[in-house]
DNA sequence: AATGTCTGCCCC
DNA sequence: ATTCTGC
DNA sequence: GCAGAATGGGCAGACATT
């Protein structure tokens, strides 16, 4: 298939936001493919196969630059400052290849998989030299496109195509396309418990239907994990429960799939990257715990310290994610338990059709809690007082809150849902029960994409009352209404400064700079030590910071407030106390 | 060998 | 992760 | 209410540069 077909394709859809529009686009294109449909389909998810082989092709803004930069004659810094203004770098790459003299003596045909065969050379390359290999990789690409295509692979490259579609529409045009509509949603289990579009499509368009409906939770391929969706409140929780349900402790640590199969054991991240490697305590333990022949486990990998029991902070669990070298020595310094909160699949049988209280009766039924396995802690209330209390407690484990489960006979496992079945609750949700900061704007980055031709995020500071300087804090780039952001660079005008104002200390370079002088109330879910903010800095680490988790706009501008009366550093210092503190008295 | 920069459908 | 918006 | 697309902090690994 050529890819100028596609490309044409792309630019009709760009053209549109309605949906429907939009999938009927994609089914034709679907239908114009031929046996690359698979290689297309991962293009038009920006990917060059499932989550779970890890193909990545290692480019992204940077390193186009550079190869833009090689092909153009044009300098690194003069393409940067107009991505900064055009917000899209494969527009910079249709740019410039507009302007280009040369091109490839012999042509090549821009197929489909003449392109992914391209960028799947980028993504093995390694070693030393790899950087200048994928460079040239695309320095091939852009030599042989035309300026609407180079445009289109780019942001194939960096994952971001922005033509208003993703796994969801896809999926949904593959069934339009080469399936009957009554097995829409079988097709979408399947795809949850089997997540690889191109293999769907493909089986589907030679009419293998009987191979897609069977597709459930396999032992050792990595599923989507149900999800949460959000509710302030223990009282609408309830009422959108019908009045009771259980709930569980929110865990914060990293979801894991854990897999067992005769005697092996394999363990994947909500992404559906494999993870068994990074915990090989956990795989270990995980073979002795379960004396099973088959099982497929869902819960939260969470730290703890050794000495006390404690659950350690989210942090902590970082410095064993994606880890390769040092694992004896960082598993024994950092152990973890997985909190387990259901099962999916048991000795050949699928259990995501039975519901929650079923499972769960299961799962406690199947093993030994130990250091390495436990079950999540759970109560089933109607009582909203007695729910408050659960959330306390979660809250003074180290929790982040709780995750409210339906009990009804419905109570599917529904992979990759984010259904009201189960919903989440943590304390930032409720803004009266938490601390909002009051932080001067510093400083701001343009935006990309839909947010090109205004800020996309702002830099913010606290005040240090003490040396009269703002410390940066966090950047800020949620919570903002259309209206509102793209008013910013109006209401910022006037306090544009060339340079770093005096007053700022800031190890970060935004696009542009302001005098302190606006403030704005932002809400977060915590305090955490931060490598590169300069708030409070050394006071809890060396050559260390603090900062903001999930920071978020309130919609209130603290007109009322001067740059000086904004939230201190010091005040930052004492929240981050305060909240350890919280967590280690109720344990001790 | 140390440091800096970039990347990740990363994890949250 | 959170948030906003068009459908 | 879904689906998509903006955006956050921070970590390890990998490579380039010094």
């Amino acid at each position: 298939m050529l890819f100028s077909v596609v490309a044409d394709a792309f630019e009709k859809m760009e053209s549109t936001t309605k949906r429907l529009e939009l999938t009927d686009l994609l089914v034709n294109l679907l239908k114009e493919a031929d046996d690359d449909l698979p290689l297309l389909i991962y293009l038009l998810e920006g990917k060059l196969g499932p989550d779970y082989l890890g193909i990545e092709t290692q480019m992204s803004d940077k390193l186009i630059i550079k190869a833009l930069s090689v092909a153009s004659n044009i300098s690194e810094d003069e393409i940067a400052k107009e991505y900064a203004k055009a917000g899209d770098i494969g527009t910079i790459a249709k740019e410039i290849a507009e302007k280009r003299s040369l091109r490839s003596l012999v042509q090549e045909e821009m197929t489909v998989k003449y392109i992914h065969d391209t960028l799947m050379k980028m993504a093995r390359t390694t070693g030393s030299g790899s950087t200048k290999a994928r460079v040239d990789a695309y320095m091939d690409l852009f030599l042989n496109s035309t300026p609407k295509e180079i445009m289109y692979i780019t942001r194939i490259i960096t994952g971001k195509l922005r033509i208003g579609i993703s796994d969801a529409t896809i999926l949904d045009a593959i069934v339009k396309a080469f399936a009957d509509e009554k097995y829409s949603e079988d097709i979408e289990n399947a795809f949850n418990f089997h997540p690889d579009l191109g293999y769907i499509a493909s089986e589907l368009r030679k009419g293998n239907i009987d191979a897609i409906l069977k597709l459930g939770p396999t032992p050792m391929i990595p599923f989507k994990v149900m999800l949460a969706e959000r509710l302030r409140s223990v009282e609408e929780i309830l009422e959108k429960m019908g009045g009771r349900c259980a709930f569980e402790y929110k865990y914060d640590g990293m979801r894991t799939e854990t897999h067992i199969e005769r005697g092996k054991v394999r363990l994947f991240s909500r992404g559906n990257e494999e993870t068994t490697n990074q915990f090989p305590d956990i795989t270990k333990a995980a073979s002795e715990t379960f004396k099973v022949d088959s099982a497929i486990l869902d819960g939260e990998a969470v730290p703890y310290d050794p000495d006390t029991g404690e659950l350690y902070p989210f942090q902590v669990i970082s410095h064993r994610r994606g880890r390769k070298y040092d694992l004896d020595k960082v598993s024994s310094e950092i152990p973890i338990t997985v909190f387990l909160f259901d099962i999916v699949y048991l000795n050949g049988r699928d259990l995501s059709k039975t519901p929650y209280t079923e499972r769960r009766k299961i799962l406690e039924s199947i093993f030994t809690e130990s250091d390495s396995f436990r079950l999540a802690k759970r109560i089933e209330s109607g009582d909203p007082a007695e729910v408050h209390r659960f959330f306390n407690s979660a809250i003074e484990d180290g929790c982040e809150g709780l995750v409210a489960k339906s009990t009804s006979p419905d109570s599917f496992y529904k992979a990759g849902a984010r259904g009201w079945l189960w919903i989440k609750l943590k304390r930032d949700y409720q803004a009266q029960l938490w601390d909002t900061l009051d932080l001067t704007v510093v400083g701001a980055f343009y935006g990309h994409g839909r947010r090109k031709g205004t800020y996309g995020a702002l830099l913010l500071a606290t005040y240090n009352d003490k040396n009269d300087t703002f410390e940066t804090v966090c950047k800020l780039g949620s919570g903002f209404s259309d209206d509102v952001l793209f008013s910013l660079p109006k209401k910022f005008e006037q306090y544009v400064s060339k340079e770093k104002p005096a007053r700022v200390i800031s190890n970060l370079e935004p696009d542009v700079w302001f005098y302190p002088a606006v403030v704005m109330e932002v809400i977060g879910a915590e305090i955490t030590v931060s490598p590169i903010h300069t708030c409070a800095y050394g006071e809890i680490e060396k050559d260390s910071g603090l900062s903001v988790r999930f920071p978020r706009f309130t919609g209130k501008w603290r007109e009322d407030k001067k740059p000086e009366d904004s939230t201190t550093s010091r005040e930052i210092l004492e929240m981050y106390k305060e909240q350890k503190k919280t967590i280690t008295e109720e344990k001790s």
